[in-house]
DNA sequence: AGATTTTGACAACGGTCAATTTCAAAATGG
DNA sequence: CCATTTTGAAATTGACCGTTGTCAAAATCT
């Protein structure tokens, strides 16, 4: 790292049958991937220190060792590198977060403390991605906007899929599942905001018991709101 | 508003007794007031259209019907101004909540349908609020940040504080109601953040119901757990 | 009416940054 | 060892913005 510009490869493996001629053992394909990995991972780290706003294509480029004219090889602009950060962070949580969830009980409760754990440890080994993707993304633009919208919807989607199989006389009395959904991911994703500004100070476990509480409070709301639909009869005396 | 520059004020108050000449009936210091008021009003307008980072001082400017000249006479950056309007427009919602607060009756679940209606009707009422208060707040500089934090944090230190009255028992068992408190603050904002951006199509009403579900499973489930721990020699049947 | 202040429109300066181009040095394969 | 490609750094161009300054016209007071 700091003898000189380490260029070559530590194991130049051939990387064999590919187009473009090779150099330092690799083709020119997998350079130019590398390069585009190089940038997304700088530009993880340079928007997650200080904002989208605050970047300049300069402050990326040092970041990743590299130059303006490898920049705008791989990205059109400043958004587009944004939105290469984003899908790989959210590539890299939906990934992990499959990971858990198959390798867990078909609790409903199991599932969310599991899903949760995973996004509180995903953000907890590298806050930077917290601001990127809970706090940047919803200010780059207009079309990263609705990008990041879609996301969290579909995670509301999810949780109120569940609700919906769990309580399906529920939404008849004016309860809106997926409303509720947005709650669940905005109260998970604000208590996960403010713990990273924090620096992660209070163990992540402790953090988890609270966000989990809010799930299964709502659930065992839903459940007895939901038994007393199916036996209307009875006084609601608790 | 279409024949001209309209100057003068519909009723040329005198406005004695103050340093400046007088002009248009007003003295300098009122009129003055009266610019900056404008500049925070286009700044509302402005920032809340398409974002704080898209606006120009010219923008803000020819939105107020002024020149750049009068933009630095009260604001010495659009950080300045953007803090103004920041302040300005929390400042109108703890206005309208203590009013809602004040005529209601002092029970909690009460109370916090009111809080609750006062602010999902605020931002409805001007939907570019939300996106200042709720998106913009959160990206303008470390300083908006920390303030905007604070707000945050102040409101969810609020709803701890009635949870510890209410459940003085329960922290000892892990959890904790600023935590929690900020949950409810996050499921709060973002059900309000997605309803404006679907232009408040939801009926009010069906919104308010879903939110208050949220505080409302937290309550019960909170008091169920409190009583548990009042009375640890029953069993735990439901 | 005349002096004076205020106002509004616009020019101008300096700075920053995105995006492209240029050029020489380094690395590579044959 | 030499031709060729790749690489890195810097120069260039063009646009935009913040900020200050200028100046004439309008409004006001005495």
């Amino acid at each position: 790292m700091t003898v000189s510009k380490n260029r070559v490869n530590p194991e130049p493996t051939p990387t064999p049958g590919s187009p473009g001629r090779r150099y330092g053992g690799v083709d020119s394909d997998e350079r130019q991937r590398q390069r585009r990995q190089r940038l997304i991972e700088a530009g993880l780290a340079v928007f997650g220190e200080h904002g989208y706003h605050q970047a300049t294509v300069r402050d990326v480029c040092k970041q990743a060792q590299l130059t303006s004219r490898y920049f705008y090889e791989s990205f059109g602009s400043m958004e587009a590198l944004f939105r290469a950060v984003y899908q790989d962070t959210n590539r890299r949580l939906m990934q992990a977060t499959i990971m858990s969830l198959a390798a867990c009980q078909p609790d409903p409760e199991k599932l969310a403390e599991a899903a949760l754990r995973t996004f509180l440890e995903f953000i907890r080994d590298d806050p930077h991605r917290a601001r990127v993707v809970l706090i940047d993304a919803l200010n780059v633009g207009e079309t990263m906007n609705v990008l990041a919208d879609k996301a969290s919807q579909d995670f509301a989607h999810l949780i109120a899929g569940f609700m919906r199989q769990m309580f399906p006389h529920l939404e008849d009395v004016g309860l809106d599942f997926q409303i509720l959904g947005n709650g669940l991911v905005g109260a998970n994703t604000r208590i996960a905001t403010q713990w990273v500004a924090e620096r992660c100070k209070t163990p992540l476990e402790d953090v988890l018991r609270n966000v989990l509480m809010l799930f299964k409070a709502s659930i065992a709301y839903a459940r007895e709101q939901e038994a007393a639909l199916a036996q209307p009869r009875r006084a609601s005396a608790a």
